[in-house]
DNA sequence: ATCCTTATGCTTGAGTTGAGCATAGGTAAC
DNA sequence: GTTACCTATGCTCAACTCAAGCATAAGGAT
């Protein structure tokens, strides 16, 4: 029966990746000047897990978060220390407000993970092909022969070398191997001389994080969720200005529109927006029935080039 | 820093819902007598979450898991007793070979969820229409008149009714539109003369059963994860035969062997097959190498009708 | 031989997607 | 006020994907 002792305890603690997009830059809530997430202990008045999360990110940002999904559960063993092993359950939360907190609480998701920003004019590609690709190429060589094509193949399908295409999901996936290639400074081999750039966070937060930008980037694509980041009404130009901040990547535009207005996952309100110098664009509010119409619709990445 | 002290400490379980594929079955691996998935404590001596799991289900079924990833984390609130709260980490394990166990250890799915299958000649279609749709048209007709369009729309997107599809992930909503309707024996409010057929598990067993099926579903369209339940060399109608045997649903055969062959999943072993009655098949092997190649490959599910 | 069964190959039409041309309707500079 | 420039919006076209089904192949059973 059910009723069987589980004779060892572990402290939980739930960890949240509370994202939001302010002027075309993501930007995720952190804690003690970004060194690591907010978190706190799953408490017994907690109802569930999710509603622990909800209250004290509402206490933290005094607004409450628009969508919540679990993320993943770590059992991070470096901690499993004198107190214990503790188990670290993540949650990602969406919010379109950035509240009344001092502003550097939320800070650049691609000042984590400079290289995830792809968008032309950005840090990412030239990071890429001058920083990262020859010190791959380094741990590639290093390896013993009978690994080597292994270690390669793995290195192309994550940073688009050798003509692969780049995918923007793959954050984990590229977190990961620079970690095992010991360009991270969390890993424990890393030399300082060797390190790519990007800010760390305490324990295993960079990674929380990272899985988070990767299941964001991937959901964005089959589901609406995008709205929860938008305030009630929007032109799709700043849509799209959103979508392309969280994938790291330009989309066409023409058929960004398509995509969306064919749809239907949205309405015009009637009004107009004119403050980009150019023709006004019509606004637009998230249509929130299709939540409940079909299981996906989402917004699916027209890729330029 | 990281090191704050949590205070309050719980239980936490590894339950593993392990399935394998037998004769065109879709079956998972229970405990006693199928009242529960096979579960146990996290213990200190376990390096990772996956390699205790790993470990246990090694003991019991006596063959490694192919493919093992994690679930969800529950946090049933029901089992938050004097003992304190339990956390319950789930995995999704597959394997091919169902070992030397008892058969009865291995239950079919679809004894838990007769209205999953869905391919013609099983329980599902005449479920649904004959069973599920009037009882949930009485739960609809049951809501306060403003909440009733809601319910209605609900009902009809989970089941595929109003001229809508069946979509075959949609478990999870499945479930829990059938629990909150009261027709499940696990619901609270449930009487023994409302319930649709299908067996129950204790506590919420039978819910993480539906995120596996539910999980697997869905990611056997964009994953090649299918081969971790077939042998080394089978037929390509084989291989239909148990994708369908998961998805609870008909496919179109040549579109299906157009899918596979061309995404080059496969490759052939030069021998043939001829127990059928038919013309022989040929043999095919997995390309190991596409888990390398690339992130996204899977089996689309070709539909029939 | 004839029929039944499963396997395999191929075609066709509908729909989706990537790419880009063309026009609309504003602001700012000259 | 005319020109340049900018973003928004509409539309077309070719390549590709996908659902559906016709046709043929190759075995066993009667």
């Amino acid at each position: 029966m059910m009723g069987r002792v589980t004779r060892e305890r572990v402290g939980a603690e739930l960890v949240a990746v509370v994202t939001a997009v302010v002027a075309g830059r993501p930007v995720v809530l952190t804690a003690e000047g970004g060194q690591h997430l907010p978190f706190g202990p799953l408490r017994t008045e907690h109802h569930s897990m999710q509603a622990g999360l909800q209250t004290w990110v509402e206490q933290q940002t005094g607004h409450r978060l628009g969508y919540v999904e679990q993320l993943y559960t770590f059992a991070d063993p470096d901690r499993a220390s004198a107190a214990g092993r503790v188990v670290s359950i993540s949650y990602l939360g969406l919010t379109n407000a950035v509240g009344d907190r001092p502003s550097d609480a939320w800070r650049d998701w691609y000042a984590f993970f400079p290289w995830e920003d792809q968008r032309v004019g950005s840090a990412g590609p030239g990071l890429v092909t001058e920083v990262i690709e020859p010190r791959l190429g380094a741990w590639v060589e290093a390896a013993p022969p009978a690994e080597r094509e292994a270690r390669r193949l793995r290195a192309d399908v994550c940073f688009g070398l050798g003509g692969r295409g780049w995918s923007p999901e793959l954050v984990l996936q590229r977190y990961e191997l620079l970690y095992e290639a010991a360009l991270i400074p969390e890993a424990p081999s890393a030399t300082p001389d060797r390190l790519v750039p990007g800010e760390r966070m305490a324990g295993d937060h960079r990674r929380i994080l990272s899985t988070g930008l990767a299941r964001l980037r991937a959901k964005i694509q089959y589901h609406p969720v995008v709205f929860e980041l938008m305030p009630e009404s929007f032109t799709l130009g700043q849509l799209q200005v959103t979508v392309e901040a969280l994938a790291g990547q330009a989309l066409h535009k023409q058929n960004f529109r398509r995509l969306v207005t064919q749809q239907d996952l949205v309405e015009p309100t009637g009004e107009t927006h004119a403050e980009t110098g150019g023709r006004p664009a019509r606004m637009y509010r998230f249509r929130r029935a299709v939540l409940d119409e079909r299981q996906v619709a989402g917004t699916k990445l027209p890729r330029t080039r």
